[in-house]
DNA sequence: CGGATTTGACCGGCGC
DNA sequence: GCGCCGGTCAAATCCG
């Protein structure tokens, strides 16, 4: 979170005047660089998503065809080894979400042998959260208020299920089931049903921030853009994430990036510096 | 004291 | 029809 922290605290040294022109254009040229590096920045990932969008479009095409040459037999035999399938995600490399499409895994054989209506219902998805080795909570941030309504202990895991409503019920419809991992303890997953109706909290947009930079941290696998969101804040498709949000995010990096850098700083201070002075002056001759 | 959590009871779907 | 199992309810309890 500390990367987060802005430092508005500039070093404005109004000592030297006589090189204000000189700054001027130095401050004019980083200005130009850091606007061309932008948008080329936005351009890449702009690009990077409609790369993902167009391959989970061909994976899906791909899932519907083979789903739909399955018999009816064969996809009932096959229900309890696609469940068998969701409770190993945690050691398939690269997956951090499942959701009903079965798009987000980098085992593409796994994926075609999956029928994909059965994995869960539709609008359905499953987010995996690395934990503490010793905790026991079964708690997920995700920047949403949950109320626990339930508890239970299933015959395939012996670590207890819990059961969670949005605390914006009944108005807000969605549940979520949160469980350990029968791999690894350590994995927290939480299985998501519907879609919030109602955006984050003010306080939880910070969070969102935190939960962001863990990701790229590298707590956890991530292996697209849109994992990211999805592993940020689930309820969070890349389709309906507050703009706002991400953008307060970039904001964010940008003026944390920018105030660490200490040649723009300095050539910010003596700009201003500069034009104060300018505007001083020019007062004086009124 | 009010909201959140816990936990045993209950319900409904599904397989045999 | 019966039993199993996952999901939900709701009273009791906890906690700030």
């Amino acid at each position: 979170m500390e990367s987060t922290c802005v430092d508005t605290s500039l070093n404005l040294n109004i000592n030297h005047p006589s090189t204000a022109t000189y700054k001027d254009e130095i401050m004019v040229e980083e200005l130009h660089r850091l606007n061309c590096e932008n948008k080329r920045l936005s351009e890449t990932l702009s690009n990077m998503c409609e790369n993902y969008e167009a391959m989970q479009k061909q994976l899906n095409q791909l899932m519907n065809q083979n789903c739909e040459t399955q018999t009816h037999e064969e996809s009932r035999k096959r229900k309890a080894e696609s469940e068998d399938c969701n409770n190993m995600f945690g050691t398939i490399k690269g997956i951090n979400v499942i959701n009903n499409e079965c798009s987000t895994t980098t085992d593409e054989e796994s994926l075609i042998k999956r029928p994909c209506r059965e994995i869960s219902s539709p609008k359905a998805y499953k987010v995996l959260v690395k934990t503490e080795a010793s905790s026991n909570s079964l708690y997920v941030m995700d920047g949403y208020q949950w109320r626990k309504y339930g508890q239970k202990v299933t015959r395939d895991n012996p670590s207890p299920r819990a059961y969670f409503r949005c605390s914006n019920a009944p108005s807000c419809p969605v549940k979520k089931k949160v469980q350990k991992s029968l791999e690894d303890p350590t994995i927290l997953v939480a299985t998501y049903e519907g879609e919030h109706n109602h955006g984050h909290e003010k306080a939880e947009i910070s969070m969102i921030s935190s939960q962001i930079e863990e990701s790229f941290i590298g707590s956890v696998h991530v292996t697209s853009p849109k994992q990211i969101m999805q592993r940020t804040s689930p309820s969070m498709k890349i389709d309906n994430v507050p703009k706002s949000s991400i953008q307060q995010f970039l904001v964010q990096q940008m003026a944390t990036s920018l105030t660490n850098d200490p040649n723009f700083t300095a050539a910010l201070a003596s700009a201003i510096s500069g034009r104060i002075l300018d505007h001083t002056s020019n007062k004086a001759n009124w």
